[in-house]
DNA sequence: ATTTGTGAACCAATTCACAGCG
DNA sequence: CGCTGTGAATTGGTTCACAAAT
């Protein structure tokens, strides 16, 4: 039987072993006192607890350089997540791409939304288009969204919502190493 | 002159303005009691404290399909920031992609890294390369990491890493969500 | 002996509340 | 008045320290 200390756990992770701890313990957990944690038995208890148990379905709006790589990202299905559709305001995009993901014009958005159940969106649109793409995905009644684009999305009633944005996290390291220097 | 109240850059950050008001008072500021912030000397005084002064020179290391649309993402110059070279192990790639990036062989990473000054480093190489070419950054003296790859970096002394993952994005949608149709 | 689970202590960050100023 | 700047209160999260379990 395949065991894991919370020590283990955080060298891995880079986490002290108090918090790994303390967190499977907010799960009710049962680690042996001795072996510390059975693989099997705590693979079980996240995926119940977090609810993680069903492949989630996303979809993808805008194809431009970033939407492709997404779209061809294979981590996401080996990770139990399944781009149920592509959207781009660019119907030649829509025609030209390969691809086993079917895709439509982003007019279509809300409708295809609601109709395959999609959770949640991966937006990678243009700044300027961030806004009105967001509205569009959660008239859908979309749950959740990953917005990559510049523009920072502002929380919405039900729709949780996480900005990614690549020029601001070298912002903060530009900013903390900066700092660094001066304080060496 | 244009102004600008803490209420206001709450509302567009989606942030506290309580928040605002006793970040920005770190920087010793001088805010306007009647009127808010004037934006010019904010700026300034954010620019100055932050030490973002300059453009910073970073590279690029991975031109797959991640690669190759960060590459192209102007956002960066437009912020402040340069793409002094590109790597990947794949010579083929160095010798076709259009770009006035300069390109180089993985090998020469720390050399390059080293003769240039360059800064900051944009991993977007597959997870198993992730450890091996973020030490050869480091090697070459970089100051800080982006890391796109689906690997958690651990902190390396005098090194500020910043791990971005889309799987992990996902997946805290994806928890929270399904967290929140539970106790609705 | 090890390693968990957890109360207690600690620390950082957010929020509150309001005095002071134009 | 409206808005800033800031002490005080609160919260949330991390770390510590140790008793319990095997």
């Amino acid at each position: 039987m395949q065991k894991v200390s919370s020590i283990e756990l955080g060298k891995q992770l880079g986490i002290n072993a108090n918090s790994i701890r303390k967190d499977i313990s907010y799960l009710g957990e049962i680690g042996n006192c001795r072996a510390g944690y059975s693989l099997a038995t705590l693979k079980e208890s996240l995926i119940q607890n977090l609810n993680i148990n069903r492949k989630r379905v996303v979809c993808l709006v805008g194809l431009g350089r970033l939407g492709s790589a997404i779209l061809k990202y294979e981590q996401l299905s080996q990770n139990g997540f399944k781009i149920a559709a592509g959207f781009d305001t660019n119907i030649n995009k829509i025609e030209t791409i390969q691809t086993k993901v079917p895709l439509y014009p982003a007019s279509e958005i809300a409708l295809v939304v609601r109709r395959e159940r999609i959770e949640l969106g991966l937006l990678a649109v243009p700044g300027a288009a961030a806004v009105e793409t967001a509205k569009r995905l959660i008239d859908g009644g979309i749950r959740g969204i990953v917005n990559f684009s510049a523009v920072v999305l502002r929380p919405e009633k039900g729709v949780f919502i996480r900005n990614i944005d690549l020029v601001s996290e070298l912002r903060v390291i530009s900013v903390i190493t900066g700092f660094l220097d001066q304080n060496s």
